[in-house]
DNA sequence: CCTGAAAAATTATTCGC
DNA sequence: GCGAATAATTTTTCAGG
């Protein structure tokens, strides 16, 4: 699961269409990246096997679903030895309100993306769950007031 | 596009499916929330047309398409007026690279999610695309090291 | 490695209940 | 909301270049 896969221009415009539209269907597909859909639906499987193409997911409004509060959470650890990092990360993907936990260069601190109903929960969950992540020394909290850009697909 | 919508435990247990396989068939979904294909093809129409189903997209691995640069980039404006403000929201969405931007509560300050290939690129993008952008007065970098948790689901 | 068409399998939709 | 029947698509397969 590491190395990146070899991708001629009808790979990528295979992924492009797909990363637009899960659901468009070989036929279509094969229309638009102008091959017949033999080949394509070949392409699609190996893009499939190989890990590129990691599954198909329903995009879904987080302001429909009332869970419009996103906040950044720094952390510092007090203690970064490897087994502390390593029991930090399995505990982080445990909590489901976290939806992105990147570790950060520089002292080795964490960047969370956290996702709540509202300020309430967000508290709840700042109180409950991310503080009571091991090794956990400090953090900081910054309150997003607006989404420019959300969850964009990737850029190919 | 701002309220959310009013869901029963059978549309939870809808989007909840769909967002783990987007490709999943209705009948095998109808299977899976115990009820008959009818009704669950009338609510997955309604889901879609409130905007709460925003659309399908394939999951693509960062990794693989070799875009495993991740830089979070905070951004500091010369001007928060509602004009500025909307300008450089306006071409922030213009630059692909960046994935995910969010307006800071605090001194209008910005979060920038921007993926490269490598930090070269990271480069060509701060100083083409990111310093370039309208109002800008200073930019601090914090480069991701590790991944612990990328683009998860959103919490239901 | 791709084409094109035929075949086989699924799927979505539409009813009356 | 159910369930069967219909109708529409889709995926797969295969011979041929």
């Amino acid at each position: 699961m590491d190395k990146p896969m070899q991708l001629d221009a009808i790979d990528r415009k295979i992924i492009h269409e797909l990363q637009r539209n899960a659901r468009i269907s070989i036929t279509d597909l094969a229309r638009r990246v102008g091959l017949s859909k033999t080949p394509v639906a070949a392409r699609i499987k190996v893009l499939e096997d190989g890990g590129l193409i990691a599954g198909y997911r329903a995009m879904l409004s987080p302001i429909k679903l009332g869970l419009s509060h996103v906040t950044y959470v720094e952390v510092r650890l007090s203690d970064t030895r490897e087994a502390a990092l390593s029991r930090f990360n399995t505990a982080v993907r445990a909590v489901p309100e976290i939806e992105e936990c990147y570790m950060i260069a520089g002292g080795f601190d964490y960047l969370l993306k956290v996702r709540t109903r509202n300020i309430a929960e967000y508290r709840r969950v700042m109180g409950d769950q991310i503080s009571a992540l091991p090794h956990v020394h400090a953090t900081s909290s910054y309150v997003a007031m607006e989404a420019v850009v959300e969850s964009a697909a990737v850029n190919l």
